[in-house]
DNA sequence: TTGAAAGCGGTACCAC
DNA sequence: GTGGTACCGCTTTCAA
């Protein structure tokens, strides 16, 4: 009903064999220019599309990729543009392959990527949760082509797209240090500071400070790190924290969403930015730049990286050689209007 | 290499026929509890996961659905955390369902939807783009399940789901006028007024507006229609547009993501909102319960569309009927500090 | 240059 | 209860 013409109806109209109608889809074998005429003419008028199923199944490919994000609550993807602007990236580059996009949540728990085999995916892209991911060893075992995204595994087999993280974190606190402040604090996320080392993209935003710290020969200190959700409300309570915390004079926030909350919070409290406190964030979400003020911050390319990440995945796919496993993607400091100088007491 | 093991490999171990692993994986026909106990253990020793290729080759079903999203710039999926959402809700239903997600840009002009003949897909649902598309033949040529999502098609037949658009745009101009509001602009987006009939959306939107205009016994003015892009620039352009209008005292945006460029525009020009100027937007989007002032709009829930878009989609596909072919979801104005009133004179 | 036929890995009907 | 086997629609030898 669904699917009535097949590759046998073109076969009878054209008066020819399945598999001359084959050839001439796929542009194999030697089909005279006259017969090839006849399948074409065939196929417009029946309006035949070929049953990829049947293809694939011997073809033991599927032209599927899938695409795996984590969710938040069981069951809902996480609520974040930032993934829309990746998948745009990955199907965009996909697409142009006529291969097409499975797009699955992953829930840590109970996760085990059955429908990568079920369905033959021929590729996967998984992007970080955060932490160490659990479902490492299970990707490896399907054996197909992967691509890792911002999760800074520590296999060098492993195909990975990342970010400058730690040039990231570096930039934004030499611009703060460099603007004379001294005290900055950090909002790191709602993740207890010991155990931030599991948590790459964090870890080396934060390591990317540091180093900032110590070429400026200021000591780190621990008492700096704010760890809140990573949320407006998240940014609204590190507000408060700042609000008592006078002889802090900047915050770097490692989310742009949680700098948006800092912004309004400190607004709340009559504090001025970059008067009194200065803000940095990081990603330059589409909305930061109208912020008021409008916030300075570390700037990524999500849809570019969705592109590297596809890119990566075909090169295996294609057996095309790489002339590395891992890509790190640029990053830029993006000066707007929430940092500012400030004066020696 | 990628899928070594089959049916027959579980068979032979388990001592039984394709057939009878067939019958357990499905739970169909009589097994005994001893012989798939047998089977249930071979599975589990090889790792063994069916390959839906084959399965679905025979049973005509891909246990895939379609989501079609408009693509801006050709070849990349538009830039909203709208789709997103929708995609969130689409994909929590159908998995629960082991159902998968294809997820794919729609190049208005040259989209010939055959993958889905050509993958065999089970529905299909696909986003307004806005304008009355001119897929609809083409979708319904297909003859597979399908729903529309905020498309606005005149056609009983449909199934659709949309928003009470009309009611928003009522809503949202009944509030400006119990505040005393008598000159209320409209930011319709970057469309000519001629054509706003073809576009569902902004046209119940408009449709509920003038209703209510209507209703308080006020004269519809057309002069009072910006026609300027829905983004946060052409929000601001907006604005620019009010400072020029002081007998304008309230603006209606059918899109928060314009409305925060007007909030935006409006504080750059020293303008007061709502002291000087009312503003109202549309969709809720999350930012702006955190703009500042927080905007009072009409509220949507869009993760719950994509979920009422897969329900009747799946209604569709597993036969059950539906009292009706088209739903309409709710909205709800949220007043926060925007709007304010208007003092006579 | 073309066609016959053997799979690909399952499902489902029908015997036993 | 269990197994044999004819498909599903296509690709791909191999022969003609």
């Amino acid at each position: 009903m669904k699917q009535e013409i097949n590759i046998m109806d073109v076969a009878q109209l054209a008066n020819v064999s399945i598999a001359t109608v084959s050839n001439v889809i796929n542009g194999k074998g030697r089909v005279s220019s006259l017969t090839e005429k006849r399948v074409r003419k065939a196929i417009d008028e029946l309006g035949y599309a070929p049953n990829l199923l049947a293809r694939n199944l011997k073809t033991k490919r599927s032209g599927l990729i899938g695409l795996v994000v984590p969710t938040v609550k069981p069951g809902r993807l996480k609520d974040n543009p930032f993934y829309w602007d990746l998948l745009a990236g990955v199907e965009e580059y996909a697409r142009e392959r006529d291969f097409h996009i499975i797009l699955s949540g992953f829930d840590e728990a109970e996760e085990s990527f059955e429908f990568v085999k079920e369905r033959q995916l021929d590729g996967l892209i998984i992007v970080g949760t955060g932490e160490q991911s659990s479902a490492i060893d299970k990707v490896l075992a399907l054996n197909i082509p992967f691509v890792f995204v911002d999760n800074y595994l520590m296999n060098p087999d492993l195909y990975q797209i990342s970010l400058d993280d730690r040039l990231g974190g570096w930039l934004a606190t030499k611009h703060l240090l460099d603007l004379n402040h001294r005290k900055i604090a950090v909002h790191i996320g709602d993740i207890p500071l010991e155990r931030i080392h599991q948590f790459g993209v964090l870890h080396e935003r934060w390591n990317g400070y540091r180093l900032a710290l110590e070429e400026a020969g200021i000591a780190y200190d621990a008492s700096l790190m704010i760890q809140l959700p990573t949320s407006i409300e998240g940014g609204q309570e590190a507000a408060e924290w700042l609000a008592q915390h006078s002889d802090v004079t900047a915050i770097f926030s490692f989310s742009d969403i949680a700098a948006i909350g800092i912004l309004k919070g400190l607004k709340e409290r009559g504090i001025k930015v970059p008067q009194d406190k200065s803000v940095i964030g990081f990603d330059d979400l589409y909305m930061t730049a109208f912020t008021s003020p409008p916030l300075t911050t570390v700037s990524q390319n999500i849809v570019v990286k969705g592109i590297a990440a596809a890119q990566l995945l075909f090169h295996q796919i294609e057996n095309s050689s790489h002339y590395s496993r891992k890509v790190v993607l640029p990053v830029e400091l993006k000066i707007r209007e929430t940092t500012g100088w400030l004066s020696k007491d």
